[in-house]
DNA sequence: TCTGCAAATTGACCATGGTCAATTCCAAAG
DNA sequence: CTTTGGAATTGACCATGGTCAATTTGCAGA
């Protein structure tokens, strides 16, 4: 796979070439470490990101000190540019999660395209509704699936949809991470991954699994829910 | 309250007057029956729908023939209006649960408007992101709340935020409903009931519940919830 | 007012997953 | 190569909520 370009950025598509000169100009690209925070919840927004290789983490703080986590975005993905609608504080909190290197630039640069260009806002609708349709389906997943079903969609849809025969996936983050953004316990997650493995044949080698095939997978992890696979509007992994 | 009118709709805010009458000459105003379906999943999209007065259940199919609630939207919000930004059919079916007043009209007025009113788009768009803050909301409830604070959570929202004193809510639709609205089954609903009255001394007669103050099921429901009361990013509930 | 039926409740039981504690594994740093 | 600390796993136990069956309630229609 290239390297990921700012005109590339699927959510800016639409945007005009003054815009993209613009970005490329005023943005700061940044290699960013494991661990590292970008942004906090309630914090007064200034930037937005955009997340050209690695991953980050969308999560809020319960009063007890707990997270709960928002969402783990792939690269491609921008973060932080909602404010421009609202009262102007970030929603969430933003950490990067794997070494990533993330592109920051002013809000105001994108209000101020949107506020001009129809196409970007019409292209960022497009984006965000696909992006809803997929936390409906989050929701359900949520009541439909049980622990070992979750885990068997989430590598469904980390493997390529039209593969024949044996895949190889990579766990792209910790596993008490992917617990996290599963909605449950690592002890659970441990647990119902070895469940899977007894029910459908897959092997797992620290973050590595392998799988004969998908159809394995599918009739385990597919049926209990609302669409087949390969579910169009599951929320994108990678 | 007065009747809602078509220029009070949230989301077609920034809609211009030329497009606001047009939907008054091309649309059709029906009274619909509770349990009427007014569109299935996957159907091709013609019309997109207002919700005047009522409630609508927008909801998905699961290969065993559960249903799985998407939504239940209140009086002023719109339904089946997305299919404009992707392939042209439904993604969900929908269904009036409550004797309602639905407006339809072709979703090519609204695609065109969109296509040359960049204030509607940015309108839609706040709508969308609010919207999605308060699914990240819906998403977290399901996984920090049980049963009885969910329920409590969601009596709040009901009731006037600012509310001081004893208040009265109604029930808006059929427990069973409500209970799947909440991911929960019936009998969980019910004596998930039961135990938010026995700890939070709220008192329950059919579809009215009554309570003292707010302050008892604040202490019950957010605590354990990354957002204070008032709960500003939530589900729209009315 | 009476009847019938769906909604709601209640009881008994069970499966799933959360919690807490004890190891074990593994990879990075020395 | 060894050390070390966090990640992952495993065990034991328990709380929550799902399931199935039996009533009961309450309201719409005769």
């Amino acid at each position: 796979m290239n390297k990921l370009q700012i005109r590339d950025i699927a959510i800016l598509h639409g945007a005009s070439e003054a815009f993209f000169a613009k970005l490329e100009s005023m943005g700061i690209e940044r290699e960013v470490d494991k661990g590292k925070i970008v942004f906090i919840h309630e914090e007064p927004a200034e930037s937005f990101y955009i997340l050209m290789s690695g991953w980050a983490k969308l999560l809020r703080e319960t009063s007890d000190g707990a997270q709960s986590i928002i969402d783990i975005l792939p690269a491609g993905h921008t973060f932080g540019e909602t404010p421009i609608f609202e009262d102007g504080v970030y929603p969430y909190s933003a950490e990067i999660v794997e070494p990533s290197v993330v592109v920051s630039a002013p809000l105001s640069l994108l209000k101020e395209e949107l506020q001009s260009n129809n196409a970007l806002s019409m292209n960022m609708l497009k984006h965000l509704i696909r992006y809803k349709r997929g936390q409906d389906r989050e929701l359900e997943h949520m009541t439909v699936q049980n622990a070992p079903q979750r885990i068997g969609c989430f590598l469904m849809r980390l493997a390529d949809a039209d593969a024949k025969g044996p895949v190889t996936i990579r766990l792209p983050y910790d596993k008490t991470l992917l617990a996290a953004r599963l909605g449950m316990q690592p002890e659970t997650f441990s647990r119902a991954l070895a469940k899977l493995k007894e029910q459908t044949g897959i092997r797992v080698k620290g973050a590595v699994v392998e799988l004969d095939n998908l159809e394995q997978l599918i009739n385990y992890s597919c049926l209990v829910c609302s669409s087949e696979f390969p579910c169009k509007d599951a929320v994108s992994l990678k």
